[in-house]
DNA sequence: ATGGTAGGTACCCTA
């Protein structure tokens, strides 16, 4: 089983490459994030068309949105609320599996960005991001348990590693990879004992990006990326977990997202 | 140190 998840920065406009990405990559589950639309708008049967017949989906007019697309149906489907905000940020769906059995759950996620100014008592959008990654550490570990076959993808909008950005001592005090933040999203990680899916495969002495800002003239040439995307799996996963891949090829072409497609194979 | 680009929406917000 192929897993994909991909911030698209807008659904509606994204289609024709979310057309190719679908071909190219043939995944079984597509999960989006930043699909920008209320549900009315989405564009539902275009993708039933590329073969992705079951969607969750839950979205809002111009911020935020999260979708899984799926070629099989899901046992269930959960929607969650985050931080108090009607946001469109969490949602969870059951995919069915031979290897376990009981569903695997699949956990759809996009953390606030969190603004520019490292200070949640600056900046209310720090403050939300900071309280975003501490309720979810709190929900797994209060709801779920690290022997259940879970996986948690999405974009984390926080890059953990020093090797998951372009210049660890540039970026401290830069949102996305200051040490509050990394903290935080490592509490999370280990919560259930979550593993990082990407770093299995790509040693931690490597760069690893998914993510590189629209604002670089040549984003190839300068190479100032960030991993912002991460897929995590409970630990009863990790034997199943055949390979990995990113597909930066995706930043390149006529209006790209500014995040490209992350993916696993995993035996299910 | 600054400003650079993109998307959605409504004349500015978020990323």
């Amino acid at each position: 089983m192929r897993i994909l998840t991909w911030n698209i920065n807008s659904v509606r406009l994204r289609m024709p490459l979310l057309k190719k990405i679908a071909r190219k990559h043939a995944p079984d589950i597509i999960c989006l994030q930043e699909t920008k639309t209320p549900d009315e708008f989405f564009p539902l049967k275009e993708i039933a068309g590329l073969g992705y017949e079951h969607a969750h989906i839950h979205g809002m007019k111009s911020y935020n949105g999260v979708a899984i697309l799926s070629r099989a149906p899901f046992a269930t489907k959960e929607i969650h609320r985050r931080v108090g905000k009607e946001d469109c940020r969490h949602i969870a769906a059951q995919i069915q599996s031979k290897k376990f059995k009981k569903p695997v759950e699949l956990h759809c996620l996009y953390v606030p960005a969190g603004g520019d100014v490292p200070d949640p008592k600056q900046n209310d959008k720090f403050d939300h991001k900071l309280k975003f990654v501490d309720e979810m550490a709190r929900w797994f570990r209060e709801n779920r348990a690290a022997d259940a076959p879970l996986i948690a993808l999405g974009d984390f909008n926080i890059a953990p590693l020093e090797n998951d950005v372009w210049s660890h001592k540039q970026l401290l005090d830069v949102v996305s990879h200051t040490p509050i933040e990394v903290e935080k999203l490592g509490k999370m990680y280990g919560s259930l004992g979550w593993q990082d899916a990407v770093r299995h495969f790509v040693p931690e002495n490597e760069k690893c990006y998914t993510w590189w800002s629209y604002r670089n003239r040549d984003w190839k040439k300068s190479n100032r990326g960030r991993r912002l995307d991460h897929i995590w799996l409970t630990k009863p996963l990790m034997p199943h977990l055949k390979a990995h891949k990113i597909d930066a090829g995706a930043r390149d072409g006529k209006q790209p997202s500014d995040h490209v497609p992350v993916m696993v194979d995993i035996d299910l």
